[in-house]
Order: C-alpha cells, then sequence, then structure tokens
DNA sequence: AACTATTTATAAGA
DNA sequence: TTCTTATAAATAGTT
C-alpha cells in the first residue's frame, strides 16, 4: 500500500529499511492498541530494530511482567496437559498391542483359515494341540457336572410333583366315593380352594423355569465372537 | 476501513467482538511477519482476548523467551543507567544547595543591599562584624607582607641598575678619553657586545614584570562576582 | 516531516 | 469460519 507495491524480502538500502521500520512500528503499535480497546484484549509488543534498538507496545493498565507471567504460565500449562496427553497415547497403543495378541491367540483356537496358523511352527502348533485337548477336557469335566446337576434338579422335581400327583387323586377318589362329604363344613371348603391354588402356584413355577434355566447358545456367543473380530 | 468507519472503543456486541478480533489479530500479525523480514527486526507479539484465549507470533528463527530475556536485560540495562542518572541529579542538587549557601555568605560579607541582610539576628550580625575585622586584619597582613617584599624586589633591582649605570660610565669615559684604545682586541670587542645585550635584557625584564606582576582590579573581579550572582 | 497515488486492511453482509 | 466488496486506512515513493 503506496506509490508501488513492494516485495515481502529484506530492504536492503539501510536509510530506506529505517524509514520503513518506523511508519511500519507506529502503524503496528497502533493496530495493536486498536485491537485493545476494540476487543478488550491483552496485548504485549516487543521489537528490537536491526541494531537493537527497543520498542516496546503494552494494552494500557497492563505491564510487560503480567502478560509474560500468564504467557509463561500458560505455556506451562499446555505442556502439562500434553504430558498427560501423552502418557493417554502411550497406554492405548499398549491396551491395542495386548489386544492384537489376545485376538491372534483366539484365532489360532478357533483354527480360522490357513492364513492364520501359517505363523506358527510345528512346535507352536503342537504345543497348541495340547492346550487344547486339555481345555477340551475341562470343558467336558464341566459340561459334565452341569449336566449331572441339572439332572439330579430335575428328578427331585419329578419326585415331587408324582407325590402331589398321589395325593390329588386320593383326594378325588374320596370326593367321587362320598359325594355326601363335599363342602361338609368350612374346613372342608377352605382345604379345597387350598389345594386348587397350591396346583397355580405349581404351573407358575415351571414356567418360570423354563424361561430362565435353560440356556439360549445362538445369539450370545456368536455376538461376542463378532466383537472380537471387529475391535 | 471497512464498509463503515468505526469508533475505536469496545465492541459490545460478543459476536461481532469475536469476529474482529479474529479479523484483526491476523492483519497485526501478517504486519508483525512483514515488519520482520522488511527491516530483519525482532518481533514478539503476545495477546490474550477476552476469554483469555492465547494467540503470539514470533519472527521466524527467534523464540519468545530469547525476547523476553533480551528485553528483561535491555530493562536491567536502562534500570542500571537510570539509578546512575539519579545519583548524578541527586550530587547535582547537593552541589545547589553548597552553592547558594555559599553566595549567601558572599552577600552577608560584601553587605550588599539591606535585603540581604534581614535574615540575619544581631547575634549573627556582631558575629559577622568580628568575623570580618579579623578577615581585614589578616588581609592587611598580608597586603603588608606583599608591599614589603616588593619594595624589598624593587631596591634590589634599583642598586644593581645603579651599579650598572656606574660601570657603564666609567667605560664610556675610557673612550671619550682615550679613543686609541677603541676596539684594541678581539676581547674588548666582546665585551662591548657582551654590555649592550646585558642592557636590553634589563629592559625586556622589566617590561616582562609590569605586565604580570601589577593586578589589574576591575575587569577580573567584577566577573567573578557576576559569576556568583548568575549561577 | 509532509504529501499523495496506490495498495492493503477490514466492516458489513451473505 | 470464510467469501465478497465497498470503503477506510496504511504506506512507498517523492518532495
Amino acid at each position: 500500500m503506496g506509490r508501488g507495491k513492494i516485495e515481502i524480502k529484506l530492504i536492503e538500502n539501510p536509510t530506506n529499511r529505517q524509514v520503513t521500520y518506523s511508519k511500519r512500528r507506529n502503524g503496528i503499535f497502533k493496530k495493536a492498541h486498536e485491537l485493545s480497546v476494540l476487543c478488550d484484549a491483552k496485548v504485549s509488543l516487543i521489537m528490537f530494530s536491526k541494531n537493537n534498538k527497543m520498542h516496546e507496545y503494552i494494552t494500557p493498565g497492563l505491564s510487560t511482567k503480567k502478560i509474560i507471567d500468564q504467557y509463561q504460565k500458560t505455556l506451562g500449562d499446555i505442556d502439562l496437559w500434553r504430558s498427560h496427553y501423552e502418557k493417554m497415547l502411550e497406554n492405548l497403543k499398549k491396551l491395542k498391542d495386548i489386544n492384537n495378541k489376545l485376538r491372534r491367540q483366539i484365532r489360532h483356537r478357533i483354527g480360522e483359515g490357513g492364513l492364520e496358523l501359517d505363523d506358527l511352527s510345528f512346535q507352536q502348533l503342537r504345543s497348541l494341540e495340547e492346550d487344547m485337548v486339555s481345555s477340551i477336557a475341562k470343558i467336558r469335566d464341566r459340561k459334565f457336572h452341569v449336566i449331572k446337576t441339572r439332572t439330579d434338579t430335575c428328578r427331585k422335581k419329578v419326585r415331587s410333583l408324582e407325590q402331589m400327583n398321589g395325593n390329588l387323586l386320593l383326594e378325588l377318589e374320596k370326593c367321587v366315593i362320598h359325594p355326601q362329604f363335599l363342602f361338609h363344613d368350612e374346613g372342608e371348603e377352605e382345604s379345597a380352594v387350598a389345594l386348587a391354588n397350591g396346583a397355580s402356584t405349581l404351573y407358575a413355577f415351571c414356567q418360570h423355569h423354563s424361561h430362565m434355566n435353560i440356556p439360549h447358545h445362538h445369539g450370545g456367543e456368536g455376538g461376542f465372537k463378532d466383537d472380537l473380530r471387529l475391535a
């Protein structure tokens, strides 16, 4: 902005340079001040000319020392935050590594694709096989234990139901052979109601267990497998 | 500089203020950079917006720390220079005070104007008078000493001149009565030249002393008095 | 330091 | 935030 356009590069002529320095210095100081006022900003502007003459602008009501203090505090805070951030990045990397190792192990055990097993030596494969065999043994043990427990529980239920059934049949026979005893007195009436309630309670019990205690295998395990592959 | 002219005062609308802050901040940074390049200046520009967001510009190749160090060194130097300057000012003040006291003393002793003596009590005036009387006595002693010395010197000179005169007269008589002795030999010739030289030397000696040893009282002392009053 | 033809910055609007 | 554009402001070259 002037009579001619100038390139932004060192002005070789020292006189010209000094004149331009003075003019532009004033320009910048003016703009710094305007910014201070217009936007209520804190501005510190320090400059040294080529011959080390110092000039400074500072927002009125402040001292350069205050600005410098705030500057250093801000930098300190940034450093603290950065070091915290960097620690988190490190942790993240470690966790990812562990994750990858775990995923590979799982793929090996699944025996998924030839590609996954190609990394392993014969020895590794043998030891993997052994591991898996002993794992399978453990799993079978557990399976038999679960089945046994469930079977026992079931047997107990059957036995108790058979007994209840027997009782009900006995009561029923009494009613058919001696109908005159029906609604004999208040005591008998209450007894009948009690039996009816017992039956419905038993039914509800069975419904409840069929819903909650029999595992559903297709949904949950499939989802888990997918998660591992995508993580 | 824009679609309209704006007053340089706080922009109340926060959005507007923020926009202006951004735009002008960039403007100043650009100008700071241009100054760095055009004039090979070292520039540090730190600013905090109203909500304490920090932004800084620093001449490429420098660090803000370096600029701050140079700034503080420069300030330190200024402080050193200032303390030196302030010591000089103090000295100057002391000397002026002493000067004033001396000038007053001198005025009292001169007895200049009724105004100057009005500050003094009767006792002070009596003691001043005594001082001056004893000073006058000393001055008189000195004066008599000087006069005596000068008189003695003068007498010696007169005696020596009278003797010389006598000698010259004797020589002259010899010439007039026995002209045949004139230029008798080389020895006599040299002697005459020696006598002539002696006379001119004496003349020069008297001239010299009349210029240097007789004080001129109107110029020098008057000048001194004036200086004291004006200082 | 003052002047002024130009360039540059930017306020307002989108 | 970014772009546009009319206008204000800065300044390069000159006196």
